[in-house]
DNA sequence: AACAAGGAGTTTT
DNA sequence: AAAACTCCTTGTT
């Protein structure tokens, strides 16, 4: 009954959208009903378990991450639990965290409230381990001097990136089977291929690289979608309104949850964010974070979108040229 | 059934 | 007093 994430959207209608390939979307209908194995009492990921490569742990996490179309990675879980795949070998983990993206909203935190607090320490993990993926892959890239992209890579570059993999994960030698291969080839080849030029350590190695690929399309997509120019610091400060004194306005909260699709895409996204119009995914959802930020309970969508009525008159938001259903925009887009 | 648009009274800050 | 909250009616997808 309780589930401990509060949220699994029963929603089918992932993924025939954006940037998805035909690949994924066949995977799509394994991706749902994974069940989350975190204990949301701690704070912390358990790194160690990540380590020993608890079965099913850090990919199911990390399909709740991304927003919507990565899906390979679910395929990827049932892979990788069939061996234990150790993570984060590359260097001593001593940054508990860096990462900007975490959480901007501590401020207001009234006791009381877990369901609050369950949802932020989640959003933790989420991107911690995120974090944590993106990092290895950075590190492996230096090291190899080679693109994060795998689409990228040329022949050699393949190599290299396979070697590093058998040797990380202490696989057979395989590099021969996929010689003359580029990082393009590669990534159209589905698990089925790998494993027929590699018996042994095919599905591992396809499952890797659906890791580095899923890291690239988030790192393309978080880029060129809310950094501009900036790194990454001022775009929170500006946008989170838990440091403003006062009550925090619909609208705000609304482009906060925006401003972070790496937490909330799943429920609330851009549609086009040069105009401001935005789509509201998962509406019971929404409205229990505005609930909770709140501090009301009751709160459901029948209320939440008659407050964001209310903004029509006032030209805050709107409804778009062309209605849709959940689709609202904000009149003046920033 | 879920969403949309508003009216109208109440509560919170 | 502003901004939501709440409840409700009517109409649409």
């Amino acid at each position: 009954m309780s589930n401990p994430v509060g949220r699994v959207p029963e929603t089918t209608s992932y993924g025939s959208r954006i940037g998805m390939t035909e690949d994924s979307l066949s995977i799509l209908e394994q991706s749902r009903g994974c069940e989350d194995p975190w204990e949301m009492g701690e704070t912390k990921p358990n790194v160690e378990a990540l380590e020993r490569g608890m079965p099913g742990v850090y990919l199911s996490c990390f399909d709740m991450l991304l927003t919507e179309d990565a899906t390979w990675l679910v395929k990827v879980s049932e892979a990788s639990s069939a061996l234990a795949l150790p993570m984060n070998r590359v260097e001593p983990r001593e940054e508990p965290e860096q990462c900007p993206v975490i959480d901007s909203q501590e401020q207001g935190i009234s006791p009381g409230l877990e369901g609050q607090e369950e949802e932020r320490s989640l959003e933790q993990v989420q991107s911690m381990v995120v974090g944590e993926v993106l990092k290895d892959i950075e590190t492996a890239c230096k090291l190899l001097n080679i693109t994060p992209d795998p689409i990228e890579w040329n022949t050699g570059n393949v190599q290299k990136w396979l070697l590093w993999t058998e040797h990380l994960y202490r696989l057979p030698h395989a590099g021969k089977a996929f010689q003359e291969l580029t990082g393009k080839d590669l990534c159209a080849m589905s698990e089925e291929e790998f494993r027929q030029r590699s018996p042994q350590c095919g599905d591992t190695l396809h499952a890797h690289l659906d890791i580095w690929k899923s890291a690239a399309w988030m790192k393309e997509r978080f880029s060129i979608g809310e950094t501009k120019t900036t790194g990454s610091e001022e775009l929170w400060s500006e946008a989170d309104s838990s440091c403003s004194g006062q009550p925090i306005h619909l609208w705000q909260f609304l482009r906060e949850l925006l401003l972070k699709p790496h937490n909330y895409g799943r429920c609330i996204r851009w549609l086009n964010k040069e105009k401001g119009i935005f789509k509201i995914e998962d509406s019971a959802h929404v409205a229990r974070l505005w609930g909770q930020r709140k501090n009301r309970p009751a709160m459901n969508y029948d209320k939440l979108s008659r407050s964001i009525r209310q903004y029509y008159k006032k030209g805050i938001i709107r409804k778009p040229d062309v209605s849709q259903r959940l689709v609202y925009q904000f009149v003046h887009p920033v």
